[in-house]
DNA sequence: GTTGTTTATTATGTCTGACATATCGTCCGG
DNA sequence: CCGGACGATATGTCAGACATAATAAACAAC
């Protein structure tokens, strides 16, 4: 909003893309009803035309809008968004506080993918995936007293798993992964809990995808994240939002 | 190759991209060693680096590329793909034949998610999106016997379903599910088989989901995709991919 | 008054040429 | 052998111009 051309004369095309993506995703511009136009764009975020266009074409890549000549540029509705996209991700819980809705969606998705991809995991792991499996946990070992250092190993750990499963479409969800994990550390701030609670789950995962147990990943992977769901919705319930909570 | 600035001179940042971008999916630019310049990629694909820059602009926003100053750009690994994309999937099975470790990796994600969504959905849909799902089934129906007639609301069928779980995230997977029925469609085009065969095994998943039946819809699903990942399995190569993954 | 055609406007799309900036390789002096 | 200075180079940014298409207004015809 206000802050024009004062001090912004650093432009780049990733941060006008990263500002205006994420006033599109809160919603401050909607499918109905043009945005700017790229000279206006280029005022109010101090850079050339140039970059203004190349910030376009990112958020065009991401689906969040689309042009047209002389119409001008309009947001796309959510349903075209690249909702596993990393940056949109980002975008939809950096600005200000996520919504409980995009926080339960997110971890209904997790509990559909992660147990399956433990169970492929443990069925395809090589000695190298497996590896990276167990340098990550013994990380998280080592630093289970500490919030600060524990939630990168944690990162690591599932995304190992996703990577372990050989499959490249399941890597592409490690974005998704990331998103809730970086939710989970705000929360974890908040309450300065003991980080290690969660290991034994942790380990319980580790081991049957070592012994390539297939059920029993799924299974522990689901455990645990039926305990990370609850943890989060009683969280982000009692905090933050007092808005949109009369819906179901 | 194949000499670039002829009559292309209609220039287009998205065909540049699509082209380049295909380039890349199917390994002519690896992750060692850079890609032409800009100036020089201009000169082959017959357009400004203004166009260029933009397309690239693009490339970069799925993670096929990455640029540093004095460097250059080069493309980034696999892991980095934003694999969902639909671009980057038309990309992959676009140029030449489908690889079927690709086919096979998409199936078993299908094999995943789809079950799960139509779960979701026969617990959460409303009159809305029940009725997108019987529209399209009531459409394959009337096209039981034309295959071209056929794809198009088999592809709205699923996506409707994927829909009707009201998760934002899971209406995401209708890009993979689109190139999975594209992928179909070929194979059904050499063989000229009846298209609705299938269609029992669709009513089955209408009707768990019309009755609130989860596990029934789940079942139904995973019904259709074995068939269907058999059917491709055999039409499209040699290897016995992806095991058919009993129950959960 | 309504309809069909022309014209003007406007925002995106494309092109050109220039300069800025960061980084790699090299060369030189310590 | 080592480290700092320097030039070469590819991306990054800027400015101004013209092209193109789609809309809206003005106008002609009936």
């Amino acid at each position: 909003m206000s802050t024009p051309a004062k001090r912004t004369r650093i432009g780049g095309a990733t941060r006008i893309a990263r500002e205006i993506g994420s006033a599109i995703v809160a919603g401050r511009y909607g499918p109905d009803g043009l945005m700017p136009g790229e000279i206006e764009l280029g005022r109010r975020y101090g850079a050339s035309r140039t970059v203004v266009r190349e910030a376009l074409k990112l958020l065009s890549a991401k689906g969040l809008i689309a042009s047209r000549k002389r119409t001008g540029t309009r947001a796309r509705p959510r349903e075209a968004w690249q909702m596993l996209d990393a940056d949109v991700l980002a975008w939809r819980l950096g600005n200000g506080r996520a919504e409980p809705k995009f926080v339960a969606d997110l971890m209904h998705v997790r509990a559909i993918v992660e147990p399956a991809a433990a169970a492929m995991a443990a069925r395809a792991h090589t000695r190298k995936t497996l590896k990276a499996i167990e340098d990550a946990y013994a990380e998280m070992e080592r630093a289970a007293d500490d919030a600060a250092l524990y939630a990168d190993p944690d990162r690591r750990f599932h995304k190992a798993i996703l990577s372990a499963t050989g499959n490249d479409f399941m890597a592409a969800f490690g974005a998704l992964t990331e998103a809730a994990l970086g939710i989970f550390v705000r929360i974890a701030s908040r309450h300065a809990g003991a980080p290690g609670a969660s290991l034994p789950l942790h380990r319980d995962i580790l081991e049957a995808i070592r012994r390539r147990d297939a059920e029993g990943a799924h299974a522990a992977m689901m455990a645990l994240l039926d305990r990370t769901a609850r943890n989060v919705q009683r969280n982000v319930g009692q905090r933050n939002v007092g808005r949109a909570r009369r819906k179901a």
